[in-house]
DNA sequence: AACGAGGCCAACCGCCAGGGC
DNA sequence: TGCCCTGGCGGTTGGCCTCGT
């Protein structure tokens, strides 16, 4: 009884598809609309299984399928939806005109997600890594200590230059560290490198008052330098990915916010004001077939009062993605490294300034 | 020139939600 | 109400290509 699933039967042709097999799909297609997918192979004349024929068409033979590499603005596009809905590729490409949800998460794999790891950033929460700073610190104290460990030995001139380079180093981040430490009332997941750039960041440019590093000439040139080389660091990235035009738009964020220099990406500004994308993914999640609605609207009214939803809202769809999201372990794996073994050139960025002082 | 490593991408796999019966 | 089918989605794979040695 009923119909037979899909792609059950034996003999079926997989693998890549003939030009033959292509024109015979496109010239069904375009006479007789797909109609069944099921039935469709069998009408067609072709020895394939419904699901293969319908990928190929959405994913190759459609006629409005944009061919050539992304445009700054697709992938800035992409980083912006990715930051709200996660790894939603369908829903994306709705935003994306005639790119498919394939060719996108092929492109996030393959360039986007590649990015934000090299500028330190998780791919899946948009958030900077918290395992740059502690691996590195810890690494550097751990570097530091061996001194001890190896004090009675004989050490020529450079092993010792080294180890006090890096007990030196190790001492100036954790007075750096415990300086930036955020008030009591912050989050204690602001424990991290890039939390604490995002403080150098506002600090260096007045958008907070933090007494003993503004008092504190040396410590200020530090920072200043080290935000301007994050800065750049930054610029590095192919093309500005903050939307503050979208952002101050949609009211999103207060005015001070929005003048944030042009450098910063749109993932480092959406780590400063979490909760904006948290409200975001909650709208977008809670419309059905509203993503247009959700990302177009400029009903601020929608949005309703973000500061205080900041506090009611669950983890966001991101940081719940990252549950499921095995990504990092999959086949692209030599990119994502563990936590101890990154390499982010603005790490590179970052400890070289130090060493500099 | 040969070989291996890594990148890229088309296609497949397996799961799930929705709808029909 | 529950089963089954279908379409759709995200994750993964495998083969081809490029580049470095």
């Amino acid at each position: 009884m009923g119909r037979s699933p899909c792609c059950e039967g034996n003999g079926l042709k997989k693998g890549p598809w003939s030009s033959e097999e292509d024109k015979k799909l496109l010239d069904f297609i375009q006479q007789h609309g797909h109609g069944s997918w099921i039935s469709l192979p069998k009408r067609a004349g072709l020895n394939r299984c419904g699901k293969s024929c319908r990928l190929r068409w959405i994913n190759y033979l459609r006629p409005d399928i944009k061919r050539g590499s992304f445009s700054p603005e697709e992938e800035q596009t992409i980083l912006h939806l990715h930051s709200v809905l996660g790894n939603k590729w369908s829903a994306i490409a709705t935003r994306l005109p005639g790119r498919t949800d394939n060719e996108i998460k092929n492109y996030w794999n393959t360039h986007l997600k590649k990015k934000l790891i090299r500028m330190g950033f998780d791919p899946v929460t948009h958030r900077r890594r918290t395992d740059v700073f502690s691996s590195s610190l810890s690494q550097l104290i751990a570097l530091a200590n061996l001194s001890k460990l190896i004090d009675s030995r004989p050490l020529d001139e450079s092993a010792l230059t080294l180890q006090s380079d890096a007990l030196q180093l190790a001492n100036s981040l954790q007075y750096l560290q415990g300086l930036l430490q955020p008030p009591a009332s912050a989050t204690a997941s602001n424990n991290n490198l890039f939390s604490q750039t995002s403080c150098i960041t506002e600090a260096t440019q007045g958008y907070t008052a933090y007494d003993p590093i503004k008092e504190d000439p040396d410590l200020n040139s530090l920072l200043s330098s080290t935000a301007r080389l994050f800065s750049e660091g930054i610029a590095s990235f192919s093309q500005p990915l903050q939307d503050n035009n979208f952002i101050a738009h949609h009211h999103l964020v207060p005015n001070y916010l929005t003048n944030t220099p042009p450098q910063v990406p749109f993932s480092f500004q959406t780590s400063l004001n979490n909760h904006v994308d948290r409200t975001a993914a909650t709208q977008c999640l809670s419309m059905v077939n509203g993503i247009d609605h959700c990302l177009d609207s400029t009903d601020s009214a929608l949005w309703g009062d973000y500061d205080d939803l900041d506090l009611l809202l669950p983890p966001s769809l991101t940081e719940a993605s990252a549950v499921t999201d095995h990504g990092d372990a999959g086949t692209g794996g030599s990119s994502g490294g563990s936590p101890s073994s990154s390499t982010s050139p603005w790490s590179n960025i970052f400890f070289g300034d130090l060493a500099g002082h």
